[in-house]
RNA sequence: CAGGGUGUAGCUCAGUGGGUAGAGUGCCCGCCUUGGAAGCGGGAGGUCGCCGGUUCGAGCCCGGCCACCCUGACCA
């Protein structure tokens, strides 16, 4: 893409609505605009980021054995009667009416139509178990909107619902979704910790939020520093087709202590001792078991083996897939700008070209963002006419992973530079090699 | 939702005792420059959030409304 002719509109200084780091960069990179409280826009440059996060989440919801379909943002007040939460909800549902004065809602999350879609479809044991999911936008109107994306009114959510015949099965399909986040977010570059989370009714202990380590999190969090480790790399060898195999691991992960501040232990925090780490963090995702609440309520049986008539046991599975944008910058900043991992960067490479007046860059330049293109990397090409102090700076701010500069001081020796945004160091190197480096 | 705050140029903000609106930056034109956003000159750009009131006259005073932000209790 050439940047002369994108819609990026970076600014110099921070706009004053934004607190948090996250929320400001995004905005000065041109990411997203606000359009109302809690809501966004996504500008080019930011819906990149968000499809190339929805894809990771898409290709190990899909490994772990999940199948996507697609439901509606908007949806019919008598479905949530049906399990009784329509006046349970309270006002942080958006209620809306029809032309013909029916009461529609816009959708915060889809237990009761994913309960009503399945119920419809499956009657047999055989049509189980299976979990389906999709991404899809959400609003919840929270009392107060703020930091940027990862507080939002309207949101992007991944999130799954799980039905088995019975609990182990249910745990089974807990179990997997359990490492198929931990994939998913190491994936990404974070290091998302599973913590105990509070489980309603149910009670148990299969809920967990996973929850990226981060200064300006919303929650307090404790946990054994086992955990500092990227620990992702152990669900690698784990057969999650094997339901004693993963209940062992995922026994055994958890065995680490890991708590929001809501759900601390004070007997394993004492075990722990001086291992006990403190912080602060952000919930990426969270998945819960929650029995038959739905199933129960919304009428939904199958027969079993046996020819008795059971309700499924139902589990649910949530990414926060546009609040990751903003958890991963949180994560990965400096104070120049964006530092983002290569799987989740809007481009891979910033070509720059410094001297967009000098035939002789810009031949060059022309010639070796064709080329980055044919081979198929991801190049936003700044060929506009600005001092080379303007476009480093753009290109910090937006934090592609390399920049690949191109000048005349270099290019009579036929060499370009190539910098590595998160660390900032820098090799002078070759045109082909640059290209091989890239391509590779 | 309670408490507090802010609405003036694209952005960040000034605006005196009520007298018809400014700076920096960005943008446009020209020149000069060219390896970390900072050279020079010229220029465009504003229903001062909205409605009403007071006044000869309101960005400024008064009333109402709206929007946004912050602090708290709740949430992917």
């Amino acid at each position: 893409m050439r940047l002369s002719r994108y819609f990026m509109p970076v600014t110099r200084e921070t706009p004053a609505d934004a607190q948090v780091a996250s929320h400001k960069l995004m905005l000065r990179a041109g990411l997203v605009r606000q359009t109302a409280a809690g809501i966004y826009a996504w500008l080019p440059l930011g819906l990149r980021v968000l499809k190339k996060i929805e894809a990771i989440v898409r290709e190990e919801q899909d490994k772990a054995g999940a199948v996507e379909l697609l439901m509606p943002t908007i949806q019919s007040a008598d479905l949530w009667r049906q399990s009784k939460r329509y006046d349970a909800y309270g006002p942080e549902m958006l209620r809306l009416k029809d032309r013909h004065d029916r009461e529609m809602l816009y959708g915060p999350t889809n237990e009761e139509m994913i309960t009503a879609l399945f119920r419809d479809a499956a009657k047999s044991y055989r049509d189980l178990p299976r979990t389906l999911y999709h991404i899809q936008w959400k609003f919840r109107d929270e009392v107060r909107p703020r930091f940027g994306v990862m507080r939002g009114r309207e949101f992007l959510m991944k999130d799954a619902y799980s039905f088995d015949l019975d609990e182990d099965g249910a745990r089974h399909s807990y179990n997997r979704m359990f490492i198929a986040y931990l994939r998913t977010f190491a994936r990404m570059g974070l290091t998302a910790i599973p913590m105990q989370a509070d489980t309603g009714p149910i009670g148990g202990d299969l809920s967990h939020e996973f929850i990226i380590l981060a200064s300006s999190g919303e929650s307090d969090v404790f946990y054994h520093k086992a955990w500092e480790a990227d620990r992702s790399a152990e669900a690698e060898g784990v057969d999650a087709d094997d339901p004693a195999a993963l209940q062992a691991f995922v026994g055994g992960l958890t065995a680490d202590y890991a708590a929001t501040d809501e759900k601390r232990d004070p007997a394993r925090e004492a075990a722990a001792g001086a291992d006990l780490r403190q912080s602060r963090g952000i919930e990426v995702g969270h998945i819960f078991y929650f029995g038959t609440k739905y199933s129960a309520s919304m009428g939904f049986t199958v027969q079993a083996g046996d020819g008795t008539q059971v309700h499924p046991e139902m589990g649910s599975y949530g990414i926060g897939v546009s609040r990751l944008v903003g958890a991963l910058i949180e994560a990965r900043h400096d104070e120049a700008g964006i530092a983002w991992p290569e799987s989740v960067a809007p481009f891979q490479v910033g070509l720059v070209n410094m001297r967009a007046d000098d035939p002789a860059c810009a031949g060059a330049a022309d010639d070796l963002y064709r080329r980055l293109g044919q081979a198929g990397v991801e190049t936003l090409y700044d060929d506009r006419d600005e001092r080379g102090g303007a476009k480093f700076a753009t290109m910090d701010l937006i934090g592609l992973p390399w920049q690949l500069i191109l000048g005349p001081k270099g290019l009579g020796r036929g060499v370009v530079e190539l910098k590595r945004r998160a660390t900032g160091e820098r090799e002078e190197l070759s045109i082909e090699s640059a290209l091989a480096r890239l391509a590779g």
